[in-house]
DNA sequence: TTTCTAAATTGATATAAATCAAGAATTTTA
DNA sequence: TAAAATTCTTGATTTATATCAATTTAGAAA
């Protein structure tokens, strides 16, 4: 089994191997150089794509400072959740942090997915919720969390991300200065 | 047309009449005292309800202090969403904090609707993407905003919370202590 | 490699927000 | 209504984090 098939499992839901196949057929292989967009500001994110190898940004730009909201690593699916459904303007920009490897499926073959999977609604929705979820964590990690903690937090579980792209992305994710990051990072090490 | 057809239709999207009264029919009113439980600890939420009048608030209580998550309130709909829909225990009290009366469905009667609604997939899809960029939202407020432009975000979408809930609650879920709510509350008046 | 550019670190300082403690105001209960 | 309980406010202080500025380090480009 492809990752991309393990990955279509694990998010979407159990399928039949035929079913899987017939899914992971419509993503087509793409290749992205570093700096390259997946989404500009703007645009209606038509796509949806997982990560076979890479890094990805999700941010913003406001009138005081650039914010990473997110940075998609190997293994996950990357789109504009609400752009992608509700064909409106993407909210986040999307921007390759190093050449990256992603499979793509377009907004019109995704469509087609609930002709010939029959429950292929339901499996969305758990993706849908999947990602609902995964917010929820956060809101409540800033809720409840100081800055180092959500360090120590998101580092546990994302050891891979800290030497493989800009630091001051995933400072900007966590919701603090490049300064206060790389402090925590010091008392670390001492 | 009620509030909580309105409601429907705005939360879930377009529907027939019939249809439409069909799903409300569904809905049973309780009534919640305030300080009653909508949904205890670590029970499986199986139930979604239409906020016809009243508060609930939606917390957790940590080692160090009890962390408002949410404040549903009239017109809005509430449920430990993955609880709900994955059937496994919920993450969140839910308490009334005021005298509330709730149009509720339960899961069993959820479920039956997409067997009369064609679209029900759909709609519910909607429904949930919706709660996602909500969240989306509020993330961002926690990267881009500080407590004092978080606490006037929120007053302005919500002037009416601000005098009919204890506002500590309304603190905690914007991330901040009463203390420093209270400071903001009173530059204000100033 | 050398040069240039961007990223990370570090120190000094300022600011925002938390904490602690007390008292006032409001709400609830008896 | 009075008493009790809770919530809100206020001041003093501490702590966490941001900002500013300079320097070092790492990475990209020539």
């Amino acid at each position: 089994m492809t990752e991309l098939e393990q990955s279509i499992k694990k998010y979407f839901g159990t399928l039949e191997q035929t079913e899987l196949q017939e899914i992971t057929a419509l993503f087509e292989l793409e290749k992205l150089k570093k700096g390259d967009y997946f989404l500009s500001a703007d645009c209606c994110c038509d796509k949806l794509s997982f990560i076979q190898s890479g890094f990805l940004r999700v941010f913003v730009e406001t009138e005081k400072k650039e914010v990473t909201q997110w940075i998609g690593t190997k293994g996950y699916f990357i789109t504009d959740l609400s752009s992608f459904i509700f064909n409106k303007p993407a909210r986040w920009i999307i921007q390759a942090l190093t050449d990256t490897e992603i499979y793509t499926i377009k907004k019109s073959e995704y469509i087609k997915m609930k002709d010939f999977i029959p429950k292929w609604n339901e499996l969305e929705k758990l993706f849908i919720i999947n990602c609902f979820s995964t917010l929820e964590d956060r809101i409540f990690s800033h809720l409840t969390m100081s800055a180092e903690e959500r360090y120590h937090f998101f580092f546990a579980n994302n050891k891979e991300l800290f030497n493989q792209v800009p630091l001051q992305y995933i400072a900007s994710m966590l919701g603090m200065t490049p300064e206060t990051f790389s402090r925590i990072r010091k008392q670390i090490t001492e």
